[in-house]
DNA sequence: TTATTTAATGCAACTTAGTTGCAATTATAA
DNA sequence: TTATAATTGCAACTAAGTTGCATTAAATAA
């Protein structure tokens, strides 16, 4: 939520999220511009992108940090995100999911991770 | 699925997971049993066990792989894990989950992971 | 426009989870 | 007991992600 400031690193990132439903890994944002800027500088933007909720974040199922697109809607998004195992791209999957209560936990948010092999795979 | 052998490294890994809530991380694991056994052992006892479907795995959401027993029950369990973000321990939420179709693809498995804080850190 | 300040960047070095190859060891079946 | 195939330890490696610090470049004030 900090002040971001419209830097070469914050446009080149945003220009990657255009499609609302393709998740793209750390991985390939790093690579994708690895001849336009140091590595370090994409962590650290994409950090601030999410801090400023412009995208979201979750842990595909090896464990590899991907990023999407968030949706125009206020409230905190909570959708399910399916993950290939052929092709390994992840995406995200337009289905509402209420958070579930347990207990006297408290439950900030909640990532459902379905995994399989996507359409263009079977 | 392998014949998987009564070997040291299996009767320490087992006996940690005697709580049929608690999971722990490769790291804790590894900790645990620093002093009996090498890292490479632990992480290669693990996936053995896994794969024999005495516990199962996931990974919290610092990317960390975590492993927690299986109940008596024949067919996969889909249930969720809360990670909590103060002490950092996941537990299985005994919740039975329905995997959910999502257009033409082919759903293997799902992981629904629960974030926020614990009782005991409330 | 210019000066000031503060965020953002690049770089190199580091941390840590997890893996690999290989030789030595050990559990199991014959 | 012996043969065999799985398991282990070790050391070296890979790769994701982080940190400190000096430099650069946005944003804002003057």
């Amino acid at each position: 939520m900090g002040v971001i400031r419209n830097t070469k690193a914050i446009e080149e990132l945003t220009s990657l999220f255009l499609d609302d439903e393709k998740a793209l890994s750390v991985v390939e944002i790093v690579n994708i511009l690895s001849s336009k800027m140091n590595k370090t500088t994409v962590y650290r933007a994409l950090k601030r992108l999410e801090d400023d909720e412009v995208i979201h974040s979750f842990m595909d199922r090896d464990g590899l940090k991907c990023y999407a697109k968030n949706r125009n809607s206020n409230k905190k998004e909570v959708h399910p995100h399916f993950h290939c195992k052929s092709c390994g791209t992840s995406i995200c999957v337009p289905f509402e999911f209420e958070i579930p209560k347990y207990q006297n936990h408290k439950i900030e948010s909640a990532q459902i991770l379905l995994y399989g092999e996507c359409n263009k795979c079977l």
